[in-house]
RNA sequence: AGGGGUGUAGCCAAGCGGUAAGGCAACGGACUUUGACUCCGUCAUUCGCUGGUUCGAGUCCAGCCAUCCCUGCCA
């Protein structure tokens, strides 16, 4: 792999280890603070690697927050699935892992300090009046509770959180610049009445805070050196800063934004994944169609691939898309190099041997992976009856064609003997239904006796005799839809859930293939597909373990043709 | 039009005043018991545009253009 250059975020850091001050003596330290209110997707997968891969370049840490200061929208059952998510990708958080409505006290406390300098008021407009006071690019924001006594506003909060205003009724705010060009600045809310029970605190709350009053204390209470998030939040930072400099909190954590990955054809947006999940257009936040990480898990990725995927992306402030290909490009690397290799036909041509003797069978030896001798070998029983990938077969072939043809070029069957295609056999509707060719005996394990050079494909098959069948779905992308935007309409037209029945060379239980399946005729664009296949056990649980067999070829030549 | 960002190839992305890295994709070729893998080669006379400063500008300055985000009691 090739070398990676520092980002910008690295070298910040290293602007502030080397001017000291506010971090003086600390070791670097991040979090990772997801909502949990969804399942962790590919998307979030840079945020993850940025926080925790930061951190441990510099041999700091990275906890792991749960920011559930929106008890409407939070629920336990993402707490267990982001941390099963991040575990598998790799990262791990050690003991420090908190969530943001455990400091509800002292954040309550810092609120009540805000009000006492001055900083913070109790406002009772309506969410309605709110939008109507809040003026416009020329006109500051009014509040007619904007003065009002100290005194008042620390009663009127006190009696907030005992439960003796209505929801909605009245909100503590922020006392910073009515005529901010930032409207975040604009005195922004701080607090509000929800009379919801939260996941983890139960009823014990009636009043919450927001994301930016909460964030940087929940930040400077643990020690974050360092707050890395994305680039929306990137106005909200004169915010955090305010509130870091206005409470009275231990440590001083700067904020800093990159650009969030946006893949293309990707639906990458977590209301709209909720909605497939919950509409049952898709099996579950699993489904191997989706771009979540435990989607991709059962689709086949690795954790290995898809953090070289975002490390290899880099880091800036560009809003990108990057291309589907590349994160196909990084699963195979990684499998080529781990995958077992297999023989199978999706497609299925019978192929007999017309020289080799009725009834008769050998074994022969294959390597698991030639690229891992310590894979092992595995034995294959030949015969002569076979079935080949129907598109290893042309009776008219096209220009360039290696592959078996009547009168053609001597082919090689992988592992076993030489073959020459003699011709077909057809049904009475003129479909070719089986293929004959004739081996040459000499060139057992797939060396010819006199050593001449092959000229045609090595090419895959399975005896027909000892092949197993296994179910084989094939999923399409489902987030290559040509139009994203259409979503809700014919959104999941694209989707190939097609089983095919295979055989194999060897026992397989796949019950997905990772292979897209272009149809014919189509043009490639936007529609990328593997250039091998790749299999792999569908397994919830753990890391699916990847077969490969080769398919590249069929597609490629159906394509010319 | 107020505030905050960003513009380097089809897609990512280095570059920090000294003459455009790298990866993906694509295309050629070599090798090959997977037409895969691997390997070699090609792929920006130019960095959104226009001026300015300078011996020298993708890098500094000015103006313009394009594009994204913000105006939730979401995060």
């Amino acid at each position: 792999m090739e070398e990676i250059s520092k980002n910008f975020i690295e070298a910040f850091i290293d602007e502030d280890i080397a001017a000291g001050g506010q971090f003086e003596g600390m070791t670097v330290h991040t979090r990772f603070p997801p909502e949990p209110n969804g399942y962790l997707h590919i998307g979030h997968c840079k945020a993850l690697c940025i926080d925790f891969g930061t951190a441990e370049k510099y041999g700091g840490l990275c906890n792991l927050r749960f920011d559930d200061t929106n008890p409407a929208k939070e629920d336990t059952e993402y707490v267990d699935a982001i941390q099963e998510d991040i575990h598998w990708l790799g990262f791990d958080w050690g003991d420090r892992m908190f969530y943001g409505s455990d400091y509800f006290e002292k954040t309550y406390e810092l609120a009540v300090g805000l009000i006492k300098k001055g900083l913070a008021y109790v406002c009772e407009l309506s969410a309605e009046e709110f939008k109507a006071n809040r003026g416009d690019i020329n006109t500051p924001a009014t509040c007619p509770y904007r003065d009002r006594p100290i005194e008042e506003s620390l009663d009127l909060f006190a009696r907030m959180r005992a439960g003796e205003f209505p929801e909605g009724k009245m909100t503590l705010r922020a006392k910073i610049d009515p005529a901010s060009g930032n409207f975040n600045m604009r005195d922004p809310v701080i607090y509000r009445i929800r009379y919801i029970e939260h996941h983890r605190q139960g009823t014990q709350w009636c009043i919450f805070p927001m994301y930016d009053f909460a964030h940087p204390i929940q930040d400077a209470l643990e020690g974050i050196t360092h707050s890395l998030c994305s680039l929306e939040y990137e106005d909200h930072r004169p915010l955090y800063n305010w509130v870091i400099e206005n409470t009275d909190v231990p440590s001083k954590p700067r904020q800093i934004e990159f650009a969030r990955l946006g893949i293309n054809y990707t639906v990458m947006s977590k209301r709209m994944l909720r909605e497939m999940v919950e509409k049952n257009l898709v099996s579950g936040w699993d489904d191997p169609r989706m771009p979540t990480l435990c989607g991709l898990r059962r689709r086949g990725y690795t954790p290995k691939s898809i953090r070289n995927f975002t490390a290899r992306n880099g880091v800036s402030k560009v809003t990108s898309t990057v291309e589907y290909a590349f994160l196909e490009h990084c699963l195979r690397e990684d499998l080529n190099e781990t995958a077992k290799r297999v023989m199978a036909v999706l497609k299925p041509i019978k192929l007999t041997i017309t020289n080799y003797p009725e009834g008769q069978s050998e074994l022969l030896t294959v390597e698991n992976n030639p690229l891992r001798p310590e894979d092992g070998e595995r034995e294959i029983t030949f015969s002569r009856n076979l079935y080949i990938e129907a598109d290893d077969f042309l009776e008219v072939p096209v220009p360039k064609y290696k592959r078996l043809t009547p009168g053609g070029l001597e082919c090689r069957l992988k592992g076993a003997y030489l073959i020459k295609c003699t011709g077909c056999v057809k049904d009475a509707d003129g479909n070719i239904v089986e293929v004959l060719a004739e081996y040459d005996p000499e060139s057992r394990g797939g060396n010819p006796a006199d050593g001449r050079k092959v000229k045609g494909a090595t090419i895959h098959w399975v005896d027909a005799n000892t092949a197993v069948d296994a179910e084989v779905r094939m999923y399409d992308y489902l987030f290559k839809h040509p139009d994203p935007a259409s979503f809700g309409k014919d959104f999941l037209t694209q989707l190939n859930p097609d089983s095919l029945e295979v055989l194999t060379g060897c026992k397989v239980e796949a019950s997905l293939a990772q292979a897209a399946m272009p149809e014919k005729g189509k043009t490639a664009e936007g529609f990328q597909f593997m250039r091998q296949g790749y299999f792999c056990l569908d397994n919830r649980d753990a890391t699916p373990e990847h077969l490969v067999f080769n398919r590249s070829v069929a597609l490629k030549d159906s394509f010319k043709a």
